[in-house]
RNA sequence: GCCCAGGUAGCUCAGUUGGUAGAGCAGCGGACUGAAAAUCCGCGUGUCGGUGGUUCGAUUCCGCCCCUGGGCA
């Protein structure tokens, strides 16, 4: 008999759609565990139908964490998840459940497993000064001018990857050491302790753009579109992470009268599929995936997946 | 039936004064260390509607046919 306590976790990834979450409260009932959330957008409180979240009736069967979380107008980040998630593995095991994490955000899970340095938390006037910057001086310049500050990040970046060069320059200027001094920092790494078996589902692509295509259906059937009025209404900061996924994006530009309901549709759906075809690319070349399952979740994967989680739970901490 | 405009990549189109063609989107591959459902990078052989003719050579010029719009009857 496996010691519950023992520092066990189990980690589901897949693209969207998989059926992954189905998976993890099969698991979770079984074992018994805790699942837990690796989805960059669940954890927002207002996205309830747009990003597919677990249903009352689901979580009901098993405890569910870190799913609607956090208010939409407070941006996660891949720390901070990290953070809350550490938490909640940890809690899971003072109770003598096994985490089930689960989720599609490739960076979250990697965090995970492989550790994330230590940042401290950049300043808001920081952070919204380099966002000002870039686009005040553009990419080129700016860039140019991050070479004096972090060397590094100015010369593996392309001058159009936005989103890192400003990452590079908050850090940099928020604690006045380049990222790269950060993370070679090893005492500074935070990551799941104990032992964790990693399966990955990756089911054939022509069956899981059907099945996101119809999801994206369902979803306006349950009420996406009042689900994105209600933060339409809301006077949120458009740069609001929460408000870039996928589906939030289209609806929203359907009420503001730029696409008919049925183009909002197809985009979304096409944004889904581009989404789900990077998250293949990151699950097959960033994750050590010693399990990969290249079906969709159904009840008769879980009688392969539950074996191989009973063998895990017998080895021990080494 | 006649006139006009079209028929070129999965889609929308550009182009070739005759030497077999290229953009955007889609798609595919890849990167990824704190807003990652984000942010980037790379990949273009297709009976140039069909068929006959002219030509060393036709997707390009000419004839006929088919298809799609629009107009006239």
């Amino acid at each position: 008999m496996p010691n519950r306590s023992d520092p066990h976790a189990v980690i589901l990834a897949g693209p969207t759609a998989s059926g992954k979450s189905a998976l993890a409260i099969d698991i979770a009932a079984e074992f018994p565990g805790t699942v837990i959330n690796a989805d960059s957008m669940q954890v927002y409180r207002e996205l309830r139908i747009l990003t597919a979240r677990p249903s009352p009736a689901d979580e009901a069967r098993v405890p569910h964490r870190l799913f609607g979380v956090l208010p939409i107008s407070e941006p996660c980040s891949a720390g901070r998840w990290l953070e809350m998630a550490v938490g909640e593995i940890e809690a899971a095991w003072a109770t003598g459940r096994l985490p089930v994490v689960v989720g599609g955000t490739g960076l979250y899970l990697k965090a995970l497993l492989d550790g994330l340095a230590t940042i401290p938390p950049i300043a808001a006037e920081v952070r919204a000064e380099a966002r000002a910057r870039y686009e005040r001086l553009g990419g080129e310049a700016f860039r140019r001018e991050l070479r004096h500050w972090d060397p590094k990040a100015a010369e593996t970046l392309p001058a159009s990857d936005r989103q890192r060069l400003i990452r590079a320059y908050e850090v940099v200027k928020g604690t006045g050491q380049p990222l790269v001094a950060w993370q070679a920092d090893d005492k500074g790494q935070v990551r799941l302790r104990g032992r964790s078996l990693v399966l990955t589902l990756l089911p054939p692509r022509e069956g899981l753009y059907e099945k996101i295509e119809d999801r994206f259906d369902r979803m306006i059937e349950d009420g996406a579109v009042d689900e994105a009025a209600a933060l339409n209404r809301a006077d949120l900061d458009p740069s609001l992470p929460g408000l870039k996924a996928v589906g939030v994006r289209e609806l929203l530009g359907h009420l503001r009268g730029e696409l008919t309901l049925d183009e909002a549709r197809e985009a979304a759906k096409r944004a889904s599929r581009q989404y789900a075809k990077r998250q293949y690319t990151w699950l097959r070349h960033q994750l050590d995936d010693s399990h990969v399952f290249s079906e969709q979740y159904s009840k008769r994967l879980g009688k392969k997946i539950f074996p191989i989680i009973r063998r895990f739970l017998l080895t021990t901490q080494q």
